[in-house]
DNA sequence: TCTGTTTCTTGACTTAAGTCAATGCCAGTA
DNA sequence: TACTGGCATTGACTTAAGTCAAGAAACAGA
């Protein structure tokens, strides 16, 4: 395991100094966890932060009831768990471990040095930050403006704008997270997702098979994005 | 008017060396809105980002059928439109003036040129952004994972640990915001703000007259905001 | 390939919260 | 003082989406 090779693929050290990477490879800790176990709990004082080296951590809050709202996955090069440098020590969100995983871990004093001298590396947290506040206002705005279809709409058309696959005049996608996991992402239930993939099916918008989609009226899932039809 | 005084009241200011304070005085440009003005709408190509000087300002998210969702009220030395300064360069939300407003206005590139060379300017960025990740966390959980009452329930605690009064063995707190913006801030409308505070009165958790609330039974209201209890 | 778990789908039912509409209540001002 | 317009309250109704339950399908481990 070359830790200095997998802090070169982190988006946060991207255009260090040779020497700050060298600082960073020398506090780094390499950690593995293996696949579902917890890394940290909301609320839980942390002793600093991680970026993942291999494999993809879910990062979610938990209901009263149980029930997950998935804040973000993170995967290869990612950081996660920064925030507890900058503002209060506490995590904000639990963090799980969704595949067997191998991270680097950063206690905070040690980074927070780093951080001090080297403005490259504040503008590079600056960067990644700016990214997660746009998306956070887009999930408060898809949660409390939009309904269900919306949302997984929406979702369809993101993956087919990142992975989607040309096929004629329709596009095939394929869901990155199980279905549930998927309810978790857009704030809903398993259930819910598939009572409206199954409508999406229905009405011709969509064909599907497994976690294959395919989309066969691009125009109307736009418009149900968008909330102006059902 | 001075700006360099304004300018020393920020937060995002605060600790800059004499000379860069100098700097941004000569950037920032001074600018007014009248109440209920439009300073941006969501999408919208941003030349820069605001500092208020006086007044305060709602950030929100329009719903296809109008609805509002606040995410965030800023007021005397914050920044907002910070956003547009590092990820893409469109606003991510709309901001309206809610009083008469006097702001200071930095373009995008002149002030990024400051902030790479001022690392205090970053760190301080760094905090402020920080603190609206958890906030943004906290407000994804309430909208997908608690019902109305219970959100209601924390904010009222929230005020009470701000700016509550102690009165004998109750708590007597200010509502800051309209019931409607309240309603807006909570994901809800205000009907539905009216019916729940309608029945916290009933049950003899709070006491209301106006924007005045009184809490009455304040481990009944934490129950009620965790979820435990309806 | 078998088998047991987990995930997905579908149906019937329930419920929280939104819509619509009528009315009351102030606050500002003319 | 009366009038106006925005805000708040209340009631009756609707609806989107959650719950519960059963069965089907998919997947992983042996």
């Amino acid at each position: 395991m070359d830790k200095l090779q997998a802090l070169r693929a982190c988006q946060l050290f991207m255009g260090l100094p040779e020497e700050n990477l060298n600082e960073l490879n020398s506090i780094a800790k390499y950690k593995t966890f293996k696949r579902g176990e917890l890394i940290f709990s909301d609320g839980d004082v942390g002793e600093g932060f991680y970026a993942i080296v291999n494999g993809r951590v879910k990062l979610f809050k938990l209901g009263p009831d149980g029930r997950e709202q998935i804040l973000h996955f993170a995967s290869n090069g990612e950081p996660f768990g920064e925030i507890t440098l900058f503002s209060d020590v506490s995590y904000p969100a639990f963090a799980r471990a969704v595949t067997d995983l191998s991270v680097l871990f950063f206690r905070r004093d040690d980074f927070k040095a780093l951080v001090y001298t080297d403005p490259q590396l504040s503008l590079n947290m600056i960067a990644i930050m700016s990214h997660h506040l746009r998306r956070f206002a887009t999930l408060v705005e898809e949660l409390s403006l939009k309904d269900v279809p919306a949302r997984v709409a929406r979702h369809l058309l993101n993956l087919a704008l990142k992975s989607g696959c040309e096929d004629g005049n329709c596009i095939e996608i394929e869901l990155d997270v199980s279905k549930t996991e998927l309810a978790q992402k857009l704030g809903t239930i398993s259930e819910t997702i598939s009572r409206t993939l199954g409508k999406m099916r229905l009405t011709g918008v969509i064909d599907t098979s497994g976690r294959k989609v395919k989309i066969l009226d691009i125009d109307m899932l736009e418009e149900i994005a968008s909330g102006l039809k059902k």
